[in-house]
Parts: structure tokens; sequence; C-alpha cells
DNA sequence: TCACATATGTCAGCATTATTGACTTTAATC
DNA sequence: GATTAAAGTCAATAATGCTGACATATGTGA
């Protein structure tokens, strides 16, 4: 097909459609292969959300993880609990602003969070060799421009500069 | 960035966690239109996977839903009867084998899908737009390669063969 | 026709993850 | 000292998934 014709084609309803399905399944095999072994540990895909921030910003705050997850503290705390008792997460208070308690992975729960993220980097890793760099740039290009910008902020906190708005 | 040196930083952990996060966000952008609008009407997330499967391929039956949205039968149960209940979603008897129940939507509820669908596409549709048609084609084959094969019967069943391999 | 398989529907119970509202404790700030 | 802010907690509710058990109607093949 001739990036003519593509133009006129890939704005059309039953386009859009068949990429909103393919962005559905794919969506689904992407959590797949984490959640089999939260499920082994009896977690879910909320604790894998909370430590994967914990992991990438080391110290940051119960406010900032909130902020970041987009979800309230009553549904935070529960997740975060569990992550402490099991000693994946720890809580130090913030010598600044001792109110504040800044959160970090112990060596266990940073053992754990790499199990989750290789198996499922492992998955994308795959797709982006197949579909070779300049496809892997599209893919970021698209990705960027459907994220609201209300979050723009969480994206360039907790990324580094990605969001590519060519 | 030149390409080589995109070839070269595409691929490190990091690059992928940056993309996993974009994926993340970019899906949570996603479902945020239709489900302003299922909340107004006291719907969720399961009734608009439904609603959409119906839709583009009315008289499916029972089973064939069930396959595509990958639940049990009880937990379809609950949102088909409200649907029904609704007069979303009508259910009639096979003629050729009348223990398989045909689904379509009613024009009710064809009219609530396509507010759903519009809002959805709106978002995707602007960001193919601002993307343009190359990025579009790399963010098709990148998804398509994330799928898991287990549910290319599912993209191919109900897609158009947008799945490019490339 | 009888036995079995299949498609659907339903009940009960449970888990996870989200919500809101109300409240406490501790600490910073004005 | 009063107010504000960060964090933690308790209770209730809801949506969505699960398993197990079972009922009903229908198709199929011995």
């Amino acid at each position: 097909m001739r990036v003519s014709e593509n133009e006129l084609l890939f704005l059309t309803d039953d386009g859009i459609r068949q990429h909103i399905e393919l962005l559905f399944f794919a969506y689904k095999s992407f959590t797949s292969d984490p959640d089999q072994i939260l499920e082994k540990n009896g977690l879910g895909r909320a604790h894998h959300r909370a430590l994967h921030f914990i992991n990438c910003r080391p110290g940051l705050t119960v406010s900032e993880l909130l902020d970041v997850l987009g979800i309230t503290k009553q549904s935070l705390n529960r997740v975060l609990r569990r992550l402490i008792e099991l000693e994946y997460v720890q809580s130090e208070i913030g010598s600044l602003d001792r109110r504040e308690r800044h959160l970090s992975l112990t060596e266990k729960g940073s053992r754990f969070e790499q199990e989750l993220s290789t198996a499922q980097r492992k998955r994308i890793r795959e797709a982006f060799l197949k579909a070779g760099p300049e496809a892997v740039g599209g893919f970021r290009k698209v990705l960027g421009h459907i994220i609201d910008p209300s979050l723009d902020e969480m994206v360039e906190k907790f990324g580094t500069g990605q969001k590519d708005r060519g």
C-alpha cells in the first residue's frame, strides 16, 4: 500500500477501530507475563505498579506515589502495607520534613521487581526487535500523543524525555 | 538522534522501561474517555468491552463472546444480564442450533456504543493525525508483535488483517 | 430411544482493586 | 496556639474477575 492510500485510510472509523482492538489485545498480553508471577506470590497488578514506580524513583514520598498511580490513599495503603510486611519496600521518615515517608525497595523487593520487569521487558524487547527501530519510533510517537496532557507531568517526572512529540 | 544511535539505545533495559511506562500511561488515557461516560450510566469497562465486540460482530454467540473476552461464563453473565435488562443487547435463539443465543445490539444499545466508541476514537484519531501515517504504521507493527500468538485468532476473527507482521 | 455432550444460565462464595467518608496522629508553618 | 499538611486507618460499597455446583434445553450418535 502506498503512503497516499494509507493517508486516506488510517483515519477512518473502521481503521481506528482496528487499532483500538490491537491496543486492547496488546495490553492484555503485555500484562499477562508479570501477572503470572504475581499470582504465584499472592500479589496483584497493583503491587507491581507500586514496585515499578518505587524502583525507578527510589525515595519518593507516599504522596508522589499516589499522584503517579492516580489512585486514592486508601487504595494504596492496603497495597503498600502488604509490600512493607513482605519486606519488599521500606519506608523511611523524611529528614527535612519528618511527616513524609520516603519509599524504597529492599534488596528482596528489588530482586522481585527485577523478576517481574524482566518478564515484561522480554516481550517488549522481542516485539521491538521484530518491528525494527523505525517502527519503535512510530510506536513511541503515537503513544506520546495518546497520553492525556494531564498526565504529562507524570511521564516527564518518571521517564527521561522519551515522550517524543515530533 | 541518528538511527545508528537509536539502534543501540532502543533495546536497553532503560529504553524498554521508558516505553513500558508510556504504554501504561497511554492505556490509562485511552480508557479514561469511555470510562467517564460509562460511570454516568452506572456501567463499567466490562460492559463496554461486551458492547464493542457485539457491535462489530452482530449475531455472535455467547461462547464466541466468552472466547474473545477471555473471561468466564459466570463473569460475563452478570454483565450480559445487565445489558439485556437495559435493552442494550438482545439475545435470539439460534435457528440452526436452538441451544445457541445470538447476540446483537438494539438501536438503543447501538446509540450508546456509538457514544462510547466515538469518544475513544477521537483521542486515537487526534493522536494519529499528530503522529502521521508512518508513525501509525510503526505503532501497528509493534502492537502486532506484542500480542501473544495465543490471541492471534481473536485479532484475526474480529479485526480485518491489520496485524502487520512486517 | 437412551446416553452423552454441548450451550447457556444461575446460585453461592470469595479475592482484588478501586471508591467515598470519617477520623487520628504527627509534624510543619503561620 | 491555631491551622495546614502528610500519612495511616476503619468501615462501607462497587465492579470485575474467579471457582464450584447445578439446572435446563437441545443436539448427536449408538
